[in-house]
DNA sequence: GATTGTATATTGTTGCATAAAAGAACAATC
DNA sequence: GATTGTTCTTTTATGCAACAATATACAATC
């Protein structure tokens, strides 16, 4: 059923998984900057970022020029080597995290109610394979997102929240209280930038990229969309808890329908949206995102 | 500036600070429970309720037993010897845990930025007097709280949140959006000896008890109250958040002006709040809360 | 003058042995 | 029959040393 124990060898047929992780935040960060092929990756830019030293970018940086999605030359630097769209990054960076692996194991196992509501951290640990100092890692994570937590004495319970089929209902429920609400306050309002740069994303997807997308990706979209949106408020509070709701929402997320054309409709709100935000109209966008969030059908989104 | 490094002796004049904390949750369960002096205090009941097993409950008996507020005799168990108020509790249980402390100490210093929004473990380290477990967990818990996180690499960063001057009018205005709204969905229930709790509870509160109340104790209650009202709404997103907000809430509140007379008409509001609950007058409920939670002045409790 | 390359200092992690805490089972007592 | 007392097992915490990752400072290069 298990690996055997020792077997925790870790996967350097060339760069460390570290090395990985490192070049893709780098990939997502230069795609986020909306960087072409042939523009200077240059370290302390990165660096300050990603909030990191030059050191670890460097090792990315490294792995970027492995996987041939960066080119580099003594003394010059790196360059970019492919256009950072999500379809070049994936295949070449392939190592995933070994604990991001436990992780959506045990959010499926959760679920699915194949683990048991309180468990100790030995049960956990014979169950996945996994060291003493990963499985903590990953348990204080899940505490942070709020669907496990610590019992007084050993062990952790599971919060009965998400294994509950209304779960979903209810974050609605919430986010269509806080989303508009969010929108209607008085100090609202979204730089012009960040709607531009809402916009170009929501509409490239909506002319087709959408096809091409998985569903975790969709749902990612989704979920930067709305929290650009509700930072708008400039109030912490309200831009916390939607990240709170959608760290947990992704855990039902890859359950959902692909129904890719109520997808379309539901991204062309998003557009409608943006003109509403754009035009400064902040009634008339709050009610259009209070009807936006409780539209039946397309859940494994908005 | 610092203690010497190795005086981190345990206070065990006589009964270690573990005991005594969990002599400190046995009395405030028992307060909870509405128990009086000469009630039994039964291990099984008291382990299932404070999701613990039996062995650390008759630590914190014995404990109990040493500080004069249980009595107990061989094979008939313990007895409370004293109502449980929370007057009683205090004095006699005097251990406050180190990191309890510490973390207040933090508390502090962010709020009043000697601390910079970077640091790290080891500065930490180096600064307060604690050992290396300690400190991680004071972290996770903080973060818990959502006022620090991890930094990719080396280090911790504090959220601006916390120290910037407009924290406290933004918790408000996220309070007065989700509570009332909660109150307002349709499944909104509240059962009857719930209310019967609360008012019960405030009513003493107006009845003088505020008068013997630490700042610390005004401010549990009025979280407690708030938290069990948005928990009718059947939600755990909504209570969830709400806790959020008060976590950090928490942190300043301690600066908030001790104006008793305004805090008994703070409470004279929860009062009406209530009768409207019991009388399903749920919008008017609603209504009364934004108000409640609009009024300028006793920002301190709420 | 900015950026990269390299060496060094600092910081944090991991695994392990040991100690402490908690849980569970069962006998003793009321 | 329920509850406490006792014993034994399991689980977790802690401190420490070796190790790995990150940060920093400064020289080399463009």
């Amino acid at each position: 059923m298990r690996a055997t124990d020792s077997s925790r060898q870790r996967s350097d047929k060339n760069g460390s998984e570290r090395a990985e992780h490192l070049a893709g935040l780098i990939m997502t960060l230069a795609r986020r900057e909306g960087m072409k092929a042939g523009d200077r990756l240059v370290e302390q830019r990165l660096a300050d970022a990603l909030d990191l030293s030059r050191a670890p970018i460097r090792l990315g940086l490294k792995a970027l020029e492995a996987a041939g999605l960066a080119r580099g030359e003594p003394h010059r630097g790196f360059v970019l080597a492919k256009n950072p769209t999500s379809g070049a990054v994936q295949p070449a960076l392939a190592a995933v995290r070994r604990s991001e692996q436990v992780y959506t194991t045990i959010a499926g196992d959760v679920l699915a109610s194949r683990l048991p509501p309180d468990v100790t951290e030995a049960e956990l640990l014979r169950r996945y394979d996994l060291s003493r100092a990963e499985l903590q890692r990953l348990l204080d994570r899940i505490a942070a997102e709020g669907w496990i937590a610590r019992l007084p004495g050993y062990g952790w319970r599971f919060a009965k929240t998400v294994s509950s089929p209304e779960a979903q209902v209810q974050a609605k429920a919430f986010r269509a209280v806080i989303e508009p609400a969010a929108i209607a306050q008085p100090g609202f309002a979204l730089p012009q930038e960040v709607i531009t740069r809402l916009r170009e994303r929501q509409q490239r997807v909506f002319d087709g990229e959408i096809e091409k997308m998985t569903i975790g990706e969709i749902f990612h979209s989704g979920c930067e969309f709305h929290e650009e949106i509700i930072r708008g408020a400039g109030n912490p509070f309200f831009l916390e808890a939607l990240k709170r709701v959608n760290s947990i929402r992704r855990l039902f997320a890859y359950r959902s329908f692909a129904d890719r054309e109520g997808m379309r409709r539901h991204v062309r709100e998003h557009l409608r949206l943006l003109d509403l935000l754009e035009a400064r109209h902040y009634p008339e966008a709050a009610e259009l995102m209070t009807r936006h969030l409780q539209r039946p059908l397309v859940e494994g989104l908005s």
